[in-house]
DNA sequence: GAGCACTGC
């Protein structure tokens, strides 16, 4: 790879007048980060351009191009954007490419984003600009909502799942002419999906074009996976544009300077130098708002609790601190308290967990205390459990963090570590998802897109070969795939048009079958959901008093239906959720959750049937779906302790379940939730002559009454 | 008798 290129060395004052002048957004100036052949952007009196300097430069049709990008998405396959935040490159590249004609024809430009909500607010910006209606010109789809105009929506911004859903109907997305990713060093799972089958689609493809939007950091690995020269060497179209090696292209940002501070030695207890470096803040710097990164609702509800603590020591005089948590499971109302503005004479100090990184952003922070660590996700191939591990974070993630703290003007960055443990011991990037997930749902989408050898599939970043090895082994044991690794007809193919858990869509069709889709449909809903009880940890005894309205014998998931029926029952009321401890938001997800499934059943031909309360038709249709998932109570065991039957691990039943402390003898679990114990989250109690049933595969009768593995 | 970083279809 070539050096770092700069603009050819021009007057500054002309560049600057020439960068105002072609690029819209004002301050940001594009600047060549790096080509292998040498070219450079460059200015003439007639514009911007981009030339080869091997080559005479007269010869190239730069002058036409107004906008270096069009210049470089014309003209590569692949062009790889390093954006600062507030470049605008999600907004303005986009009508950039519409106004040079990308978007006619029928075709549309695709515009993808990790999360909903950077789908809708950007769709709206966009479509604010240019002066349109949203849903005409400029549209978006997210999951339940599409708001796109066929025919007539020539941006459309959408999240990476649902353009990986699109392609199970057009593998080859040929309604798009330009797809941009944005946020790719995000590196989430379906974000890695989506890359590796995108480059699939170029080599079939050769008129489309990618904007892939990243960090830095990331820049030289996407261009390197990009880069296509190699496998395409001797072929007959090796002079037509585009050009098959990636350009990166960087754009710097409006964010303001942020001076960053470390620690001089070591801290063993970051929750308490969180502390302290707020009480300094406070005392010592200009007003401005702090927000300080710590790893989970434990650590901020004790920051939360010191800081507290500490102004009711002072005394009569106020500390003039307003300290609020936020977390994910704080109810709509308590979040929102952070966007409210802060009082004259007040600060505001902020205590978040990772959401305040790239979910949600706050305005006025000038201080960013920073733990340097987060919670975050590893799955074990070999017991198949999911660990949520507090964990260090790495360069990129920090400077996330730290440019948090730029966005109204200069501000500081407190790192609670050393400046040499960030040089040399931190990490540059995190590990990325699909290295530390459970692969089934993703196994099973590429399969139904017709990638067969997923080992050898073109990765950004392999997963671990005994995660795919157990995620196969998984989608057989369900009768998802065959012994050739092929889905099955119909099941696998149904399977993977839902858009749940693999286990839950097994579990559903099963239902079909034994006629109880009717109440199967709610219950696969709930499960869809985080948790549709309220997070009070203030009124336990009142919650677990309400639960047991609602609570049966056979366990947590017919319970849910008591619970659903209820929410119906009220009118789907907010004042009924909150009088019994039920999260309102949750049960409006079930709600479309559902209606999602009922529309997609009906087109997979499968009609609703309810069993009249009958739960032993239900629970056998939970254990066709999680046979794998079943375990025992292990016999003169005083402190409910179980076995799972597959690996005869122990596991226990989570506090809230309506089942803790029944113990039945035989159950199956949704999930586990590890910490010092496993916990089974959402269990049902099972006869266990039903695994044999269900999956006579898996489980073989030892003696009466004994499944065994 | 105790605990859930964050997304997404």
């Amino acid at each position: 790879m070539g050096k770092t290129l700069l603009c050819f060395p021009l007057l500054e004052a002309r560049k600057r007048e020439a960068m105002a002048q072609f690029w819209k957004p004002g301050s940001e100036k594009p600047r060549l980060l790096d080509d292998e052949e040498g070219g450079v952007l460059f200015y003439s009196s007639s514009g911007f351009g981009y030339a080869n300097m091997e080559k005479q430069r007269q010869k190239l049709p730069v002058f036409k191009y107004r906008n270096p990008i069009l210049y470089l998405v014309e003209n590569h396959a692949t062009t790889i954007i390093v954006g600062e935040t507030g470049s605008g490159k999600t907004t303005q590249i986009p009508q950039y490419l519409k106004e040079a004609g990308w978007a006619e024809g029928g075709r549309v430009i695709a515009c993808t984003q990790p999360r909903r909500l950077a789908v809708q607010s950007v769709a709206s910006r966009v479509a604010e600009e240019m002066g349109v209606k949203l849903g005409e010109e400029v549209g978006y789809t997210i999951r339940f909502e599409d708001r796109t105009n066929p025919g007539v929506t020539a941006i459309k911004f959408l999240t990476d799942g649902v353009l990986l859903r699109e392609m199970m109907d057009d593998p080859l997305l040929t309604n798009y002419s330009v797809i941009m990713v944005d946020e790719a060093h995000e590196r989430s799972l379906s974000t890695d999906m989506l890359l590796g089958l995108l480059k699939k689609i170029q080599r079939r493809r050769h008129e489309l074009r990618l904007v892939i939007s990243s960090a830095t950091i990331e820049a030289k690995s996407m261009s390197a996976f990009f880069d296509t020269r190699k496998t395409r060497q001797g072929e007959a179209d090796e002079h037509c544009v585009p050009r098959r090696q990636p350009t990166i292209l960087s754009v710097e940002g409006r964010g303001f300077n942020v001076q960053i501070q470390y620690l001089e030695e070591p801290v063993s207890d970051y929750l308490q130098a969180a502390v302290s470096t707020v009480l300094l803040i406070h005392e010592q710097e200009p007003m401005g708002d702090i927000l300080v990164f710590l790893t989970g609702q434990d650590d901020i509800d004790a920051a939360v609790q010191l800081l507290n603590e500490d102004a009711q020591n002072r005394g009569r005089q106020p500390s003039g601190l307003i300290v609020l948590p936020l977390y994910s499971g704080l109810s709509r109302a308590d979040q929102d308290l952070i966007f409210s503005p802060t009082p004259k004479g007040k600060r505001k100090v902020v205590i978040s967990t990772n959401i305040a990184e790239t979910s949600l952003t706050l305005e006025g922070v000038v201080y960013v205390v920073d733990s340097g660590f987060s919670k975050q996700r590893f799955y074990n191939p070999i017991s198949d459990i999911e660990n949520l591990i507090v964990a260090p974070i790495s360069k990129a993630s920090a400077r996330q963090r730290a440019g948090r703290a730029g966005r109204v003007r200069p501000g500081k960055c407190y790192r609670l570590y050393t400046e040499e443990y960030f040089v040399k011991e931190m990490h540059a990037e995190g590990i990325p998802e699909m290295q530390r997930s459970n692969l089934v749902s993703c196994v099973i989408q590429l399969k139904s897109l017709g990638i067969d050898n997923i080992l050898g599939f073109d990765w950004l970043a392999s997963p671990a070969p005994e995660a795919m090895v157990r995620a196969l082994e998984v989608l057989y044991s369900l009768g998802i795939l065959d012994e050739d690794a092929k889905l099955t007809s119909p099941t696998g193919f149904q399977v993977a048009e839902i858009p749940l858990e693999p286990m839950i869509s097994k579990m559903i069709l099963s239902a079909n079958l034994l006629g109880c889709s009717e109440e199967i449909i709610t219950i696969a809903a709930v499960l869809s959901v985080q948790s549709i009880w309220m997070s009070a940890r203030g009124s336990q005894k009142e919650l677990d008093e309400t639960k047991l309205c609602f609570a049966v014998a056979e366990g947590d998931h017919v319970t849910y239906l008591n619970v659903y029926k209820g929410f119906l029952h009220s009118g789907k009321s907010s004042q009924w959720c909150h009088k019994n401890f039920i999260n309102y938001q949750a049960m409006k997800k079930v709600v479309e959750i559902r209606e999602q499934l009922h529309k997609l059943l009906r087109r997979l031909g499968i009609v609703l049937k309810s069993c009249d309360g009958d739960t032993k038709v239900l629970r056998k249709a939970i254990t066709a779906g999680f046979f794998a998932h079943a375990c025992r109570l292990e016999a003169f065991s005083h402190n409910g302790m179980y076995k799972t039957l597959r690996s005869s691990q122990e596991v226990y039943i989570h506090p809230s379940s309506v089942l803790f402390r029944v113990n039945p003898k035989w159950l199956i679990y949704h999930s586990l939730v590890s910490t010092d114990r496993q916990y089974m989250r959402n269990v049902i109690a099972i006869d266990p002559s039903w695994l044999i049933e269900a999956a006579p595969h898996f489980y073989q009768l030892q003696k009466p009454n004994t499944a065994t593995y």
